[in-house]
DNA sequence: GTCTATAGTAAGATAGAC
DNA sequence: GTCTATCTTACTATAGAC
């Protein structure tokens, strides 16, 4: 697709499309509407975007890629560190926090995404690395509430500072592993001041995969 | 053609529905696709559910109710039993298991009753019961993870036995409140092999689980 | 590169016969 | 209680002017 000069107005597109698929959903918002309020028309957005389902794609492509790159690089690892591993996780999400909310409420209504089974995916690969190869239900049960209550908390608290609410998430999702966690919310908060930046739809690839312990030693 | 006596086709429609939602999502399922796997017409279906709303809400309204009255009664009685509370959560959940997946699944696309706004007073009001009155960051996030988790569970877990997957889904969500739990899911499974059934039943308060083995993941 | 106009499609809903 | 037929509406998508 050539982007001759301005490829400004795309961008603007996708902000006011994820602004408004995260005020009423995807399904519930129109082309018509994304385009009023950039006051433009629906046949400039299919200039910029092939179809509506590119558009809500070209959002949703990042944080699947970050994941998945996650994901991939513990899997190849070969141990894991469940707490780096979920802190990774953390951030992952959080630099796409809106996306991920979005994701969160709407699996049925991006299935054509893929991404429902590419979450389940996700979380039989996670489990398999928080809970080892065989785990009883038990295991099991916890990595799901580790996993889904770390993106849980993102969504519910998600107007709360990424760097308060790591360590705070961190220490409940190990908790539900079943694993002891020496940071205290309080404590550490400032230890590691992370932050996972806002909204950088920008592609923005992750390297620090394996930080040494994700805030605590 | 036997003449449908009454309330029957009514029943068979919520079921049609229910199976549908659940396979492609409710906004992607249409009224026609409904009919025609009971081997009616649109009509027919006007004749029993004025709207398409009011199938969708006959279906959710029963989660609803189990989970407000559960939620209400907690908070009538004064002091709060975390073990008692979710585990009465995780069974009204279990006994509407196929909507709670629904539920989780389209929170935005079933936002038309008020379900968004509902769902998030729930997790409100179970925080404060699970957490205290004016809880830290830490002590929220465990909460939401607890109650996340045990919904993520159900979900997961869709096919496994309610009364199997109980005692693992309250461990981890005890876990993640920082509760040491005494069952263990192996050696409790059977022996609490209660009703967690799909039909209606008055809820009651569970009491505390047997203090049995010990041993998490 | 952006817009006007419109074709094509599908859904929710109603009227009236049987 | 169920059907046939029909209506209204709303959206995606395309063709072509500026």
């Amino acid at each position: 697709m050539p982007r001759a000069r301005s490829g400004e107005t795309r961008e603007r597109i996708q902000a006011a499309a994820l602004d408004l698929f995260s005020e009423q959903g995807v399904q519930q918002t129109s082309l018509r509407a994304i385009a009023e309020r950039l006051g433009l028309t629906k046949p400039a957005l299919y200039y910029h975007f092939p179809s509506r389902e590119e558009l809500v794609r070209s959002l949703v492509q990042p944080l699947i890629e970050d994941i998945e790159e996650l994901i991939a690089r513990d899997e190849a690892a070969g141990s894991t560190d469940p707490r780096a591993l979920l802190g990774g996780y953390f951030d992952a999400s959080c630099r796409h926090r809106r996306v991920t909310a979005l994701v969160a409420r709407e699996l049925a209504t991006l299935s054509y995404l893929d991404l429902g089974a590419r979450v389940m995916d996700w979380r039989r690969r996670l489990i398999a690395l928080l809970a080892g190869p065989e785990p009883d239900l038990t295991a099991q049960c916890r990595a799901v509430t580790a996993i889904g209550g770390l993106s849980d908390c993102l969504v519910f608290f998600g107007d709360a500072d990424p760097s308060e609410l790591r360590p705070a998430v961190l220490a409940a999702a190990l908790s539900a592993l079943g694993i002891e966690d020496a940071e205290d919310a309080e404590g550490a908060a400032d230890a590691e001041g992370r932050r996972a930046a806002e909204e950088p739809e920008g592609p923005e690839k992750r390297e620090a995969g394996k930080p040494e312990a994700a805030g605590g030693a």
